[in-house]
RNA sequence: GGUGCGGUAGCUCAGUCGGUAGAGCAAAGGACUGAAAAUCCUUGUGUCGGCGGUUCGAUCCCGCCCCACACCA
């Protein structure tokens, strides 16, 4: 009988998630673990929409201001450290909660990854250059010659994953296709997931008013702080992005606002297209749930 | 008032040497096991500005009108 639980908050961007969370937290006097995978860059602020440092100090809060852009985070990345972040806040309570719009790591933890090598980075540079140089024709050439399995499984349109299968390829001598395994990790605690849902105009309207408030709050100062790192995988951000290339000439400032409206309802689409597909949300409007029905869940 | 250039999908525009039309973006739906706020897939009927004329047939040619922009007066 597992006597620990994790509650786990999704659903799109301006949602509500955050303050839901929070209130959550100190209800069960715990923790959170943040399911996001551009807060956790202390670098990135304004435009990620993180807690505010009074949120942040009414509840503790991991995977937040926890890496630098300039670290390698990704989705084996949050498995381990979410799972070791969990296990630390089950030493004084029953109860955690994880919140967050990161399909993908919020798979990686309840379900995990499947284990494949480090791959070097020199086998991954050498993937990318060639990429850059010859491009999709370069790619799928290789991927035809080296990895049969994927080429004809796999998105063979798709070039990060292709690439993705090319570097186990040339680094494991397998396909990534054996590696995948399909079988959900046991944890040792239950799971409850809690999806967050409003009515598309409702949530439009709250994103557009966001990325104002940003704006407000000097959004272009921090991106312009930021220009130098702009390859950074970090920095291919919603927010960020469109402000470099207002920066750089390519857009008006107006122009570079709008296609972040743009582009933040697209995410939010796409967020969604993930978390309804996982049968286990329970879906609620944010404010409508009260404690004590989450409490029922818990058997 | 005159001349010129336009008026085609929600937006920007292409096109049909006359046989009722198509791209990009947006939008909608979807996929996604180490970049995931990333990446990728699918979906295009719209009085082709209005009214007449020519024609078997007009969005395309002709006439008039309306609207926008530019220049000249």
């Amino acid at each position: 009988m597992k006597n620990k639980t994790c509650i786990v908050i999704v659903g799109p961007t301006a949602v509500g998630k955050t303050s839901f969370a929070i209130e959550l937290a100190q209800h069960f006097g715990t923790q959170i673990i943040s399911a996001d995978s551009r807060q956790c860059y202390k670098e990135l602020n304004i435009g990620v929409a993180k807690p505010s440092s009074e949120q942040l100090q009414l509840v503790t809060h991991g995977f937040i201001n926890s890496h630098s852009i300039l670290d390698e985070v990704n989705a084996k990345v949050f498995e381990e450290y979410s799972l070791q972040k969990v296990n630390d806040i089950f030493k004084n309570s029953d109860v955690a909660v994880m919140v967050g719009g990161t399909g993908l790591y919020i798979k990686a933890f309840c379900e995990g990854m499947d284990d494949v090598p480090v791959i070097e980075t020199a086998i991954r540079e050498s993937i990318v250059t060639n990429y850059n140089n010859g491009g999709m024709e370069w790619l799928r050439d290789q991927v035809e010659k080296n990895d049969p399995i994927f080429f004809s499984k796999g998105e063979t349109k798709n070039p990060q994953r292709m690439m993705r299968a090319l570097e186990v390829k040339f680094s494991t001598g397998r396909s990534i296709f054996d590696f995948q395994s399909k079988k959900i990790k046991e944890r040792n605690f239950k799971i409850i997931k809690i999806g967050l849902e409003l009515p598309k105009e409702q949530l439009h309207k709250n994103i557009n008013n966001r990325i104002d408030e940003m704006m407000k709050n000097g959004l272009l100062d921090e991106v312009k702080s930021l220009l130098h790192f702009k390859n950074l995988n970090a920095l291919q951000t919603v927010g960020y992005k469109e402000l470099f290339d207002h920066l750089e000439g390519r857009a008006s400032l107006e122009n570079a606002i709008e296609q972040i409206k743009i582009n933040t309802r697209q995410y939010a689409k796409r967020q969604m297209t993930w978390f309804k597909k996982d049968k286990d949300v329970k879906w609620v409007s944010p404010g409508s749930l009260i404690f004590s029905e989450i409490e029922l869940l818990f058997n």
